[in-house]
DNA sequence: TTTTTAAATGCAACAATGTTGCAATAATAG
DNA sequence: CTATTATTGCAACATTGTTGCATTTAAAAA
């Protein structure tokens, strides 16, 4: 049931060739088994004797190498959440929105139906960061 | 010229029952006069004889009462911008969006033509935050 | 204008969050 | 299995924002 998690997380590190250390296959495993955005208090009770710093350096690689993504931020909370593989080693590539739940907090990557697109004469946009608060369907 | 910004901030502040203090009309009239979007690191270089504390103070009593509002937030810097009237003591109404030129940093709130719309089926969406990175028409 | 009083300020201390240098440890290539 | 190199844990630091409290200021009352 982890396991699937666990091995999943191994692959994913071994294709952006990071080095498939404990703490990385364990944030990746987590996040996966989450299903939806884990917030950062969850991450770090899960890893609580895993220290603080690195947890942070852990979150950092897997920023940078296009494994996970920040879905959201208020000052409470910052919500992590898996990568498609539109992201890469070198560049997020994101389409999608993201959901915040008022209700039970639940963060998730919504896409849409008809694609977010804004312009305004003069402006050339190159990325559209779209969120979104509410109250999920569960919730309602 | 500052006397207008000046003259201008006590008004907004006595429409809200806040008291006129020196800190507050600075800050107003500040980024009154910025046109754009303000940094905070750029009104903490103007108030620089004014406590750390009480900027902070300032800045929060004047976004409860829905004088400003945050109008961008990178690791870097927090924009601050003035509301619209159409912002309340007890409600930020904001429906337009955010953009930010990466070559000038200038930050900007801006009201495209087509209102931004999004749904996903079994949702609630209560509020909307559009927020965009591009190039601005001075820079292009 | 002067007095009163309630709110805002400055200071010191604290808290939360994230970063850096470095020696000890663990992952992987050979 | 051993050698190599990246990752880890720890301590220390940095940044950002908050709290309690005595002093000062704004504005209402006299
Ligand atoms: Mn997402
Ligand atoms: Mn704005
Ligand atoms: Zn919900
Ligand atoms: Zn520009």
């Amino acid at each position: 049931m982890l396991k699937k998690h666990h091995e999943y997380a191994k692959g994913l590190l071994k294709e952006r060739n990071l080095k498939a250390t404990t703490t990385r296959i364990q944030v990746i495993s987590l996040i996966s088994a989450y299903k939806t955005a884990m917030p950062l208090s969850k991450i770090q009770q899960s890893l609580a004797n895993t220290d603080r710093v690195t947890l942070y350096r852990t979150l950092n690689a897997l920023l940078e190498k296009g494994l996970i993504h920040k879905a959201f931020s208020s000052g409470e909370d910052t919500y992590y959440a898996l990568c498609s593989d539109s992201c890469s080693t070198h560049a997020h590539q994101h389409d999608h929105i993201h959901f915040k739940c008022k209700v039970c907090q639940m963060v998730t990557c919504e896409y849409p139906e008809e694609k977010v697109v804004v312009s305004f004469p003069g402006f050339k946009v190159d990325s559209l960061n779209v969120s979104a608060v509410g109250v999920c369907g569960r919730c309602a």
